[in-house]
DNA sequence: GTCTATACTGTGATAGAC
DNA sequence: GTCTATCACAGTATAGAC
């Protein structure tokens, strides 16, 4: 691990970052077709084309791989599926349903990384503090959305979380390449918003 | 493994099967403290009080030990907290708070045990042909039960199945010693029974 | 500074003597 | 059934070549 406080990395860093970025894009794809925990650090060595102890040139160690995608997985989260745009141009009840939509695609998308960031599956593995800062950013994003349709109260998160991350794991584990928990998305965020308060579309006047 | 197939058994094959069990109870006490898989077979030789490959005269392979593990749990699940008795004594609402609580305690008086029935969580493991048939068993009694008291539709058992397991996961993985998810059961159900058109408790004449 | 060769420790599992 | 000895493989550390 090189030192240099100065603004622009130089050309050996820049290097590094690569390769360090080439080992995690190599750790994502042996991950999706083998198992988060599928793969050996003498496989993922050979996958970049260097050998295994090389790699502790990079990363302190596996879990430190682990973390790396831990937290780049948040951060795309938050690049990504914003709701906010759509609250100008949709009722209510819409945005709901769309930011649930958001979720639910996000983590279907990818049940390896959905894997990672949601169930603690890796033994031993727990994430450092600026990959867990991470996941509380996202978290952070999540609730001044939902403040931002008039949910703040804690309870109403809670429940809109189970709720959404409910349907979402049986979906995963129970029928990974069917609709059968996401066709009922629509209905659960109808529940949810007839507790909370949240009038049905197109009733604008109560 | 010894083959006999008359109805009383041998004393040698009682003695096995009590073996059995205390290498079973075995794995439970050290998946509790140290998680599901941070346990070697040597550790649970060494609590059991014989050399580790002796375990492999009981069990095939570690795998055969969590497998025995989750079987286990499907039919303790099956043999406690069955929400038929409270039927004939509860109205209606209360029968599902009832059932609901019954699973929610189920699952976060011991987490671990929670992990390995409905996690995904051990590297490599999947369930036996009869292990995954105690499991369905388990499921079969708890459609039966919700068939019972007028829920039969598929979307609607397995929206109920999100949401209570939903609330579960977020327990045990987000405040595993407190009540922040379990204070929303009674909420959850409300809206499920709004939804499915079980009257509120105290409405018998609609 | 980056890599390779080698080795250490612990794992699940097996072979074969008693 | 239970043991000792051993295997192949894992993650990881270190010494030293370039």
């Amino acid at each position: 691990m090189l030192e240099n406080d100065s603004v622009s990395p130089t050309l050996a860093e820049r290097r590094a970052e690569a390769t360090r970025e080439g080992v995690i894009e190599a750790a994502w794809t042996l991950s999706r077709s083998l198992g988060l925990t599928g793969w050996s650090m003498r496989e993922l060595a050979k996958a970049v084309g260097i050998k295994a102890p090389t790699l502790y040139a990079y990363f302190d160690s596996k879990d430190a791989i682990y973390d790396a995608m831990f937290r780049q997985s948040y951060e795309q989260k938050g690049s990504s599926g914003d709701a906010e745009p759509y609250l100008a141009a949709h009722g209510e009840r819409d945005a709901f349903k769309l930011a649930a939509h958001d979720f639910f695609d996000f983590c279907t998308d990818d049940p390896t990384r959905y894997q990672l960031m949601f169930q603690r599956t890796i033994p031993g593995f727990e994430p450092s503090e600026q990959a867990y800062a991470a996941s509380q950013r996202s978290y952070e994003r999540f609730a001044q959305q939902l403040a931002a349709v008039g949910v703040a109260d804690q309870a109403h998160l809670d429940l809109w979380t189970a709720m959404i991350s409910g349907l979402t794991a049986q979906q995963i584990s129970n029928d990974p390449t069917g609709d059968r928990w996401r066709a009922l998305v629509d209905t659960a965020v109808d529940l949810f918003c007839d507790h909370v308060g949240i009038p049905p579309t197109g009733d604008q006047n109560p």
